[in-house]
DNA sequence: AATTGATATCCCGTATCACGAGATAGGTAT
DNA sequence: ATACCTATCTCGTGATACGGGATATCAATT
């Protein structure tokens, strides 16, 4: 009976998922008030303000002046993830080196549920990138890793997730897919051609464990212009292998 | 009515509480069993199944063969708390300046509900520090961001969080405290003399974004060995402000 | 001053739903 | 074959989270 698939959509716990409405809208948009929050969320008021009470006195929530917000505790809990395995400390600082020494903006990357996450960032103007997540298959990075799976695996998160068109260039063919990755696996890299956003391209390398697990995967992006020729597939996969074998290497020795 | 204090012990939404306590043990432990988890939340198997099954689903608990983690997804959330205001964002690439420069261990610490809370660091082997949380009186940025506050506010710190002595350095006495932080403004900077850990010196100063309001500090520290005389007095402190003035320049002019 | 409108807070009766005990199943070691 | 771990599911019951509405508070508007 594993076949019972169709309406998981509100099992478990509903008090839980309020709880994280809320939280979730909170995220979005920092400084709301309760009002506001039971109109985002179609929460009743009470229950509102219930939970933001309990939110509160636990410190997942600040309030100041009627407006609330995500509290600083919650980074206590996900940072914990964040530095699950020393790995993927040890790429925070990788990540910084190559964007100073590029010039680009540079990102470490890992997958988690079938979707690329973002964990380490460098430039960027944009507020944040921490913790958000990607389609795989539009990313270089994405495709790194992809490349790392076996065909099953690869088949099922076709089947799973399917490969949507982010701009013109994504890829959407099962099989253009499969060819890609098999050419990733040959020169030992990724490039995305502005699948993700025109205009952009990136490179990408995996990155493994002393013991050969795969952590995540490498990468820097940047406009077209300067993404081409020797720069794209010469200078850049060269120095990402080099700083991947960095991180591996300081896995290994500390 | 406002004298009501007492039991304000578990009002609220129990359940969120329930899905906390299992989150925080996640965080505190990776990698953990159901039956385990009943364990150490001391809440029944089934309902520690349920909580599980209903964040999982969410994507805030990832599961592998048995054991279970905290998610990625809640980086999502938390870092829209770390970057809320782009000051924040902006001492980050300070911080790692600092460090650089200074080789020595640096943070940027913001205050939340009386306690201090550390947002980006430098060094430090130790896994963690992203949103631990210390108290003000003990470390040199805590000195830096009570000395902003006027005396009824660090009256009130004084009567709420109390003054714990975690070494045998640390201030204890409300009007030792006091003139403590009356030095501080008079310098415009905060030393930490091993108050938070033996062996342990520490410097810091405020950071004011351009409307003169309070961001948080800027602090280095380390050994006492390295931390006296000129470096302590004079060069650090003159660095820290500079790095300072180049977040609020920054904030001004993006 | 008085009125309006927006907010947060509180109360309470009701129905929901989260709860724990226990039963089942699947796996591994003895 | 037995014992002993696990995770998963079912189910009846009681706690509790729920929303409607009443009240309080404050600011802006008249």
């Amino acid at each position: 009976m594993e076949t019972d698939e169709g309406d998981e959509t509100d099992a478990g716990v509903s008090t839980t998922r309020k709880t994280f409405a809320i939280l979730e809208a909170l995220a979005e948009t920092d400084g709301l008030t309760i009002t506001e929050l039971t109109r985002r969320t179609g929460l009743s008021k009470s229950t509102v303000y219930r939970h933001l009470a309990t939110l509160t006195d636990m410190g997942y929530v600040v309030e100041r002046d009627g407006e609330h917000y995500i509290g600083f505790r919650l980074l206590e809990i996900s940072e914990q993830a964040r530095n699950r395995e020393t790995g993927y400390a040890a790429a925070k600082r990788t990540v910084f080196e190559l964007g100073q020494e590029t010039g680009e903006r540079a990102v470490f990357t890992v997958e988690e549920r079938g979707e690329a996450v973002y964990l380490h960032r460098y430039g960027s103007r944009s507020n944040t990138l921490i913790g958000e997540r990607r389609p795989l298959h539009t990313l270089a990075s994405g495709k790194a890793i992809l490349a790392e799976w076996d065909d099953d695996a690869v088949a099922r998160f076709v089947a799973e997730t399917g490969l949507e068109a982010i701009t013109d260039n994504s890829i959407t063919d099962p099989d253009e897919l499969r060819t890609e990755l098999e050419a990733i696996r040959e020169r030992g890299y990724a490039v995305n051609d502005q699948e993700h956003m025109d205009g952009l391209r990136g490179v990408a390398v995996p990155v493994y464990t002393p013991d050969d697990d795969l952590l995540g995967a490498l990468g820097v992006f940047g406009p077209t212009s300067r993404f081409k020729d020797e720069a794209l597939h010469e200078e850049l996969p060269t120095r990402l292998r080099d700083k991947a074998d960095e991180i591996r290497v300081t896995l290994a020795y500390g």
